[in-house]
DNA sequence: CACGTGGAAGCACGGCCGTGCTGTCACGGG
DNA sequence: CCCGTGACAGCACGGCCGTGCTTCCACGTG
């Protein structure tokens, strides 16, 4: 054989250069030339591991949705499930987003959609465990209605501080998310 | 003069075409060639009306808020405010969904970050407007947080039913904000 | 030492893009 | 009558894009 790259740390370093560039300048940059040169390689290098500018993108959509995922998924506190969705440090600003970016992309791109998909499943599963804990006699539509309630405001949050970040600072974020989780249990009165 | 032209109703309808491309495709396909092609015309009468591609965007998204801010306004309950905000029929989820791709595109694009920074604090105003009927006594801090609270709900809410649009439906939407807007209020335990 | 193979690099093509610029009308005022 | 002007149309250029294809290089095995 040949010399041997490992393959998955290449396609690593190719993924976060895709993240700079979102993060950056936003998805319409990435493109197979700017990813290789963020990534200091060549086209032909980049498409050596993604045949196709559609693959790379689905890949690094992918990658940050595990990371995000993931992330919510190994708290055990609402708050701090809901504090994974927030830009409150660089890795996470960066990673919601790319994720943010790619989410709203796979409204109209049907290569995208399944992974938006998925993730959003996988995030909502893990904020409904942590309704149901605290609402144990509530039935599936009051449940799933209250996850949402709760995933829409953290979402909702992110959004706000990515686009008016001068706005929204970290304690606000903070704030708001302490306060919505305080919320949580059946409607007082509806 | 030679024969007039209602520019404004010209405009109007280039908007309008912005406004089909993107709620169909995404903004990345809003380029001269395609707007024109969408409103029937050649790009160069296009351009006779916006110079430059940046000039349509920036138009196209400040006439989209101008619309969806109205809206708000002329709401005098809070629900009713907030419902402005989702996508609950055809015509506000094409000017939600043009909105927050706009948006979106405004945290990399300084052309368009003023019109996102006026839109949001016009809706935020008026949110905050009714908090204040609901909690007279509120300092302005709480104030801020509380009607942050229920947009970011409302917005991140927005964006699940485009996004994921299978799964969140209209009855959906309206439960969790009316959940959302019972709890305004200052915060029971912190 | 040769040789084949996997990794990397690059070329070439067609397509879409924005934009500067020029051409073509229909008109109403002189 | 004609001529300037506003509205519209189109051409041409350079740039970036994805992608098919070929070329080059380093190496462990035979």
């Amino acid at each position: 054989m040949p010399r041997f790259v490992d393959a998955a740390a290449r396609r690593r370093e190719i993924v976060e250069a895709v993240k700079r560039i979102v993060a950056a300048d936003g998805l319409a940059r990435v493109s197979l030339r700017e990813v290789a040169g963020e990534a200091g390689l060549v086209v032909g290098s980049v498409r050596h591991y993604f045949e196709t500018a559609e693959e790379l993108r689905v890949y690094a959509f992918s990658a940050v949705a595990e990371a995000v995922a993931e992330r919510v998924e190994t708290q055990d506190d609402v708050v701090a499930q809901l504090c994974q969705l927030l830009p409150l440090d660089e890795e996470r600003a960066v990673d919601l987003c790319v994720f943010t970016a790619f989410r709203l992309a796979a409204r109209t791109d049907p290569a995208l959609l399944p992974v938006a998909d998925a993730a959003h499943a996988r995030v909502a599963s893990a904020i409904g465990g942590s309704v149901l804990d605290a609402m144990p006699g509530a039935d599936r539509e009051q449940l799933v209605a209250e996850a949402e309630r709760l995933l829409a405001t953290a979402d909702g949050l992110a959004l706000h501080a990515l686009v008016h970040g001068r706005w929204l600072d970290a304690d606000l974020c903070l704030a708001v998310v302490r306060a919505q989780a305080a919320t949580i249990g059946p409607s007082p009165t509806l």
